[in-house]
DNA sequence: GAAATGCAAGAGCGGTGCTCCCGTTTTGAC
DNA sequence: GTCAAAACGGGAGCACCGCTCTTGCATTTC
């Protein structure tokens, strides 16, 4: 009962899993190699298949514990913070999810970056795939409870989407708000890609100076008793 | 003179080329195979590296050859319009790197998702890579030209890195504007790669709305003579 | 205690990038 | 026009990969 073949199992299933994600950490998801993981384990290769149907399943499971592990570091970000300080849970929350990324640029690449052809993700991934967006939703639901929904209409099309999502997920009353979450989502997600893909290379030397202030330009969408920001003149001045 | 040689290493370079690109249209560019363009081409596979000395050199030239499509599909969507209809400039030029990345899924990957693990861009590479960004940084100029200099500061840490971009190549000379550029290629390529990446797989079934809205946004950050848009409310209305 | 199951080893298939060597063909200098 | 040098394609081979199948042993189950 005690099941030593279990213990067994589940220490080797384990050791996979760790080996695995070592791999990816150094060399990328690409050269996850599960020959080179039964050498590391003194298995022969095909001893890894009683564990693993498929080289992409165990691609599967890494990208479930990388989701989880970034969800885990935003809701960490966002607890840290008085709930009312929703600039700061902003903040700390979009500063988690860069930092995150740069401290794991493949595991962020294996969860953003190209899909590896061929390989749908399957249904398992998308409860933890969601972790973080719930956290990013759950501030926009606070501020809208504090401060009362956002006047404003958006494109009839992306109000079906919405309302879709409404019925699944606890995501804001407001359509205008919910846009502009995902508009700042698309921002942040777009700004680390860029930086971690190499294409601010030459461009911006600071790139966190540039994530910072795309993070306060945000803020001032999303959380409504924003103060006049410093950075946001839009009233040109006329020259010439 | 004539070259017979240079001929056929002229025709076979480009029909590799041909071939190679074909493979990263239906497979993506993780499965390019040189054996198989070998095969395809009735040559061994050793053959293929008196015209590529390796699959990474390959790799840079599809990768160069894409990012010059992506740049004449940018520019002919800008040079469409009129000079002066900057917001029409710009939701052209939006749309066709929206329309050229769902139309070369796998080349916007190539060039926008995960890197090559030790592939380090090549110099040749630059130069292309701003075709693109070059025709965005023109609207934000001739917008300037127009509207006058926008007002307000950036962080210092972005003056610096500003001001060295405009020793190189020509952008606005307000930091707000250029700001507020790199704020909106960033939301654009974010929207896009979840869009393309499968992100917004059971979250918006209209990707399209969603980025038509997201660029009219950019616009009314960018186009200063922007008219008050149905879309924006940023006044929250106090409820309960 | 016997039967069924779980597991690792080994051999093997077809694929990959890449290297080295060889014979032929084209080129360019004399 | 001759001849060495360079360019080129073919072939064999190395080291790697994911994955399958069979075989023998250990464990669990009945």
């Amino acid at each position: 009962m005690a099941g030593i073949r279990e213990r067994a199992r589940a220490e080797t299933t384990a050791e996979i899993v760790r080996l695995a994600r070592q791999q990816v950490e150094q060399d990328g998801a690409a050269n996850l190699s599960l020959r080179a993981i039964a050498r590391n384990l003194g298995m022969v290769s095909s001893a890894i298949y009683r564990y693993f149907a498929s080289r992409d399943e165990l691609l599967t499971r890494l990208i479930i514990d990388s989701y989880e592990r970034l969800g885990a570091a935003v809701e960490a970000a966002d607890t840290r913070m008085r709930g009312d300080d929703f600039r700061g849970r902003w903040r700390a929350e979009a500063n988690s999810l860069r930092r995150w990324a740069i401290e794991n640029p493949f595991e962020y690449a294996l969860l953003f970056g190209t899909p590896v052809p061929g390989y749908a993700a399957p249904q398992e991934t998308i409860g933890p795939a969601s972790r973080y967006t719930t956290v990013l939703m759950g501030l926009l639901v606070d501020i809208e409870a504090a401060s009362g929904v956002m006047e404003g209409v958006v494109p009839a099309a992306l109000q079906r989407d919405f309302a879709r999502l409404r019925a699944s997920f606890p995501v804001p009353k407001s359509d205008v708000l919910l846009m502009n979450g995902m508009n700042s989502w698309a921002g942040m997600m777009g700004a680390i890609s860029l930086e971690l893909f190499g294409h601010l290379h030459n461009v911006i030397d600071t790139p966190g100076a540039l994530f910072e202030a795309l993070v306060e330009q945000y803020a001032d969408l999303l959380v409504p008793e924003a103060a006049p920001r410093v950075s946001r003149g839009r009233r040109p001045v006329p020259h010439r």
